[in-house]
DNA sequence: CTCAAATGTCATGAT
DNA sequence: GAATCATGACATTTG
């Protein structure tokens, strides 16, 4: 347990920061009358950390200890504390997956505080790019708004474990000896930190220009995590995000703190603040209104250039608006506790250990649930299209969308364009199952797409795919949800685990889904012995090909060694009529020797040795009938004896026609076995065929809705006024031409189509 | 000793 | 019709 004194200290610390973040630019000096040196430089230093919070310092106080700031070793730690940063730079893409999940923590409060379902029909009046809350992937960072709203969680999050009362006088001489403290190292956390945060801000950069969202969603994760932590200034120390609820951590709440912030700061009246009506931090965190809609000022665009001088107003105006509209709807511990979740003491507890394999129960879930959300929310597909228009030209299309529409779906008739470009069998549940709304044509193409898709990873699933296979399927859909088609990867390959991605890609784009061994295996196995198969299968052919007599009898050389191991008569006898002279010497050796040929020797050996037949058992079966019959006659045999020399030649050829029978059983099989995974490949392919189909299908339905769109928002009556899309769409005519129809007109047709379609079908 | 796989044997039908 | 082969069924051996 660590003293109380401690945390206040960092208390201080993390409330300065606060300011810093909010961009308070008050002249504390005077609040603190003169007891301080100009906390203003403090509040910039800490400022700078704000810019771009480094994520190596998530773990710098993820060592199992904290050192104090009062400690007399810190000149040594900072220095440790530096170099030991450097290294971890080194593996900063190895993060936490806790990281992940704080950030999936957010975005799922984020979906429950704004409301946003995942469904086809997306209310539009949350303005553009709200969807892609629902779209954790590469949307997050072209859109901004995650990151708007990751910044306002930012600014959130580095409220400082809030304190009872007002500073006391020896609160302030804390400030004054840590200042000095900082003073006395004579050099900036900058300085000691460019360079990490120069790569930081370079991968930031590349992230932001949309590459692989997968490290977009890590970065993410590694600000929201990067940001619960209060970055000193100078040294780049970290320290924990008090946050209530969390054991072991300060006890003052957020809303406490932000009293304080405001008891010290009143906003209103300063200048560089936003306008004086807006809301006090408590107020709009205590704001009690249902589950809402994330404002524009959460969606704005605040995704960052680290080196970007902040808008400090913009900030706080978003900052504002959120809180404004967000309406939490809990008390502001709760609100505290949903919008920390994450990054509060569960990371703290997983993250401060030094073993980033530790497994994490709860990253685990979180990061499930991430997942389902991803997953289940095809409809984002669609949704996610919203965005392209607007974010160029929004304003145009929000104008087509009524408020309490359901977005797209009004926008589009029955019968429309999209009939163009896809089967009518795609289109057939297009209509009729929501006419009063006027629902979006494309979004029963959609939801039959979405379907198939399922049914598709179902499929694949069942049938040889493996979870990570069907899981890469998946991302292949959801990468596809967002704005950017191609060059996305989903995130929860990456966040799975580098390896596992790298080889599952490779194993499905290339072997194909296909659950058996690798082909290349059995090819080989093929190219070389005809036979296919694994290798057990294997290695019985094997034998029993070389055992096989038939592939030997002809090769007279090769005779006593194809036969030693079934037929030994020949030999046997051979030693027999013929004892070799280095044999003669050894009574016992020559004994074992023939207790071992004895046993070697077949019954049917062992019985024409009894009967003393005078020939091999291997010229009885081998012989040709002719030469058989040459070689009987030349002998003076009895009835048994020939009875038994045929029994033999009978068995023996049945034998070996066991074994052939075997044999070619066997390759029955294996051939069986590896048509079906040729089989089974050509699936794998014709699924993977079929997703980029449903991909290029995706794509075109988007360009057709955005030209939809553009087209009919261009569109004016008599008087100048643009259609209503309740009351209008465009449709394509017989001959080729756009033509505008009154929508009741056009469900009539798309209805006269479906029966058409229906009766084409009986 | 038990068991499963491998192998051998027989009966039967086909060639 | 004999010889041979193929194969299912059963027996025996093997590991």
């Amino acid at each position: 347990m660590l003293s109380l004194k401690k945390y206040f200290t960092e208390g201080l610390i993390q409330f300065t920061i606060l300011l810093s973040l909010i961009g308070v630019r008050v002249d504390v000096d005077t609040y603190l009358n003169s007891h301080l040196p100009p906390l203003r430089e403090i509040f910039l230093g800490q400022s700078s950390a704000y810019t771009q919070t480094q994520f190596h310092n998530l773990r710098n106080t993820l060592d199992g200890y904290v050192i104090h700031p009062k400690s007399v070793d810190l000149d040594y730690y900072f220095t440790a504390r530096r170099l030991l940063n450097q290294v971890r730079a080194l593996d900063r893409f190895q993060v936490p997956t806790t990281e992940v999940s704080a950030w999936l923590v957010h975005r799922d409060s984020e979906g429950s505080v704004s409301g946003a379902q995942p469904s086809t029909g997306i209310a539009l009046e949350n303005g553009g790019g709200l969807q892609d809350g629902t779209v954790p992937d590469n949307v997050v960072r072209e859109s901004g708004a995650e990151q708007g709203f990751g910044e306002d969680l930012e600014d959130l999050g580095a409220v400082a474990p809030p304190m009872n009362g007002d500073l006391t006088k020896e609160d302030i001489d804390l400030i004054d000896i840590l200042w000095k403290q900082d003073i006395d190292l004579g050099a900036g956390r900058e300085i000691f930190d460019y360079s990490h945060r120069q790569k930081e801000n370079e991968v930031d950069k590349e992230l932001s220009n949309g590459e692989e969202c997968g490290d977009g969603w890590r970065s993410r994760g590694d600000d929201i995590a990067d940001r619960a932590l209060l970055v000193d200034g100078e040294t780049g120390e970290s320290f924990p995000v008090q946050v209530p609820g969390v054991e072991d951590q300060t006890a003052l709440s957020l809303e406490e703190c932000l009293r304080l912030l405001e008891a010290t700061f009143p906003f209103g009246e300063n200048s560089e603040f936003p306008a004086a009506d807006a809301p006090s931090l408590t107020e709009a965190l205590s704001n009690e209104s249902g589950p809402s809609v994330v404002s524009e000022g959460l969606l704005s665009p605040l995704l960052t250039e680290p080196e970007l001088p902040f808008d400090l107003e913009q900030q706080w105006q978003d900052l504002m608006s959120i809180m404004e509209t967000q309406g939490m709807e809990v008390n502001n511990m709760a609100t505290a506790e949903a919008l920390y979740s994450s990054t509060s003491g569960d990371i703290l507890a997983a993250n401060y250990s030094l073993a980033p394999s530790t497994p994490i129960n709860q990253n685990v879930s979180l990061h499930q649930a991430s997942l389902s959300s991803c997953t289940q929310d095809f409809p984002s597909l669609f949704s996610s299209e919203i965005e392209s228009p607007s974010a160029s030209g929004s304003s145009a299309l929000l104008q087509l969308v009524p408020d309490n529409s359901t977005g797209f779906n009004t926008t589009f008739g029955s019968t429309n364009l999209s009939g163009i470009f896809f089967p009518p069998q795609l289109n057939s549940t297009t209509n009729e199952t929501s006419p009063p709304e006027l629902p979006d044509p494309l979004g029963g193409l959609l939801d039959e797409a979405m379907l198939d898709e399922i049914s598709l990873m179902d499929l694949a699933i069942e049938e040889g795919f493996n979870s990570v296979q069907a899981s890469r399927l998946e991302e292949e859909f959801d990468s596809d949800s967002g704005l950017s088609l191609d060059s996305s990867h989903s995130p929860a390959s990456l966040s799975s685990s580098e390896a596992s991605s790298s080889s599952t890609s490779s194993s499905f784009s290339e072997e194909g889904a296909v659950g058996y061994n690798s082909d290349s295996e059995n090819v080989d196995f093929e190219d070389v012995e005809g036979a296919v198969g694994y290798q057990p299968e294997y290695s019985k052919f094997c034998r029993m090909s070389y055992q096989n007599p038939t592939q030997l009898q002809y090769l007279p050389y090769l005779e006593h060694v194809g036969h030693n191991h079934t037929y030994n008569m020949a030999p046997r006898t051979l030693d027999a009529d013929e004892p070799q002279p280095a044999s003669l010497g050894k009574k016992s050796a020559k004994d074992k020797q023939t207790e071992y040929l004895d046993k070697q020797m077949s019954r049917d050996e062992h019985r024409a040795r009894a009967m003393k037949i005078p020939f091999p058992n291997e010229k009885i079966i081998n012989l040709p009938v002719e030469e058989f019959n040459e070689l009987l006659s030349k002998y003076q045999l009895s009835e048994a004896q020939l009875s038994l020399i045929r029994d033999i030649r009978r068995r023996g050829k049945n034998k070996m026609a066991a074994q052939n029978c075997r044999k070619r059983k066997l390759d029955t099989i294996l051939n069986l076995e590896r048509d079906v995974e040729d089989l089974q490949r050509d699936k794998s392919k014709l699924l993977r065929e079929k997703v980029e189909f449903l991909r290029s299908i995706r794509q075109m339905k988007q360009k057709v809705q955005s030209l939809y769109q553009e087209v009919f928002g261009r569109l004016r009556d008599e008087n100048g006024q643009p259609y209503s899309p309740n009351q209008y769409v465009l449709q394509y005519a017989s001959d080729g031409s756009v033509i505008l129809i009154p929508r009741s007109l056009a469900d009539q047709q798309g209805r006269r189509q479906e029966r058409k379609q229906k009766d084409r079908r009986k």
